[in-house]
DNA sequence: ACAGGACATCGACATGCGTCGATGAAGAGG
DNA sequence: CCTCTTCATCGACGCATGTCGATGTCCTGT
């Protein structure tokens, strides 16, 4: 629905950037962007995959290879990845016939350190 | 549907202990383990209520002193309260005719560590 | 004993979400 | 040109879940 189509594919930055959580009260929206990019992950069908793709050769898998160890169907395959996608957790790239997902490196981190009351010390790179 | 019933307040243990995610392909089991856990946070009014008792006085508060800041009745927040509490994150303490909530201090950290690729290095303890 | 406050539970309602089969679009190959 | 494979989208179904008002339980204070 929303107002007519959403073209771009990330509207959510990942998360909602820095927040402690365990530092300060969150906001209504940071609490509502950060619940958005946590609900792409709380599923089963989606931590798995996630898991498949990082541990595949080359951190990248086509659909047609993730199916088969999911048991799940097709479709069923795709909509997740593209809520994984839309998170901003997976890049699509279109190869020939294929479609080759790949976890973006700093995500799943990004999202850890909000979680943890952390110190996250240096950026990473 | 599961078996029958789940008496035990918290089957999940907080989380499914050490899955790197980005290291091994992760089991049915452990993907549905893990995605109970974090649908227990995966809730914008769950995040904003564990920011509320983690910045609140003592890291403990009792219910009173949340449904005003939420903005939501008191069986609603009584509700997720008991949720955060059987995914391992909360603990409650009756102290008369108040009940007071904990975060438990290890919990969120212990569900970042499974997110990130980490290399967790050392006890933090 | 009685009244009042704090919290949990119950039942109900609306919405969201995961899953599938069927169909459509895009490219590779004979 | 035609066919086959790969993937995305559509429509539909059923279950899970967030929210509330009403009610019940426990404790405190007069």
């Amino acid at each position: 629905m929303a107002t007519s189509r959403t073209l771009e594919p990330t509207p959510a930055p990942a998360t909602a950037c820095c927040a402690p959580l365990t530092g300060a009260p969150l906001s209504a929206e940071a609490a509502a962007a950060l619940a958005r990019t946590l609900k792409a992950v709380a599923d089963p069908a989606r931590l798995r995959l996630l898991s498949l793709i990082a541990t595949h050769e080359g951190a990248s898998a086509c659909v047609c290879d993730l199916t088969g160890p999911l048991g799940l169907s097709q479709p069923t395959v795709s909509h997740h990845l593209k809520v994984l996608t839309e998170a901003g957790l997976l890049t699509r790239e279109k190869r020939g016939t294929w479609a080759y997902f790949t976890l973006v490196p700093r995500a799943l981190d990004a999202l850890a350190a909000v979680l943890s009351s952390r110190t996250p010390g240096n950026a990473p790179a």
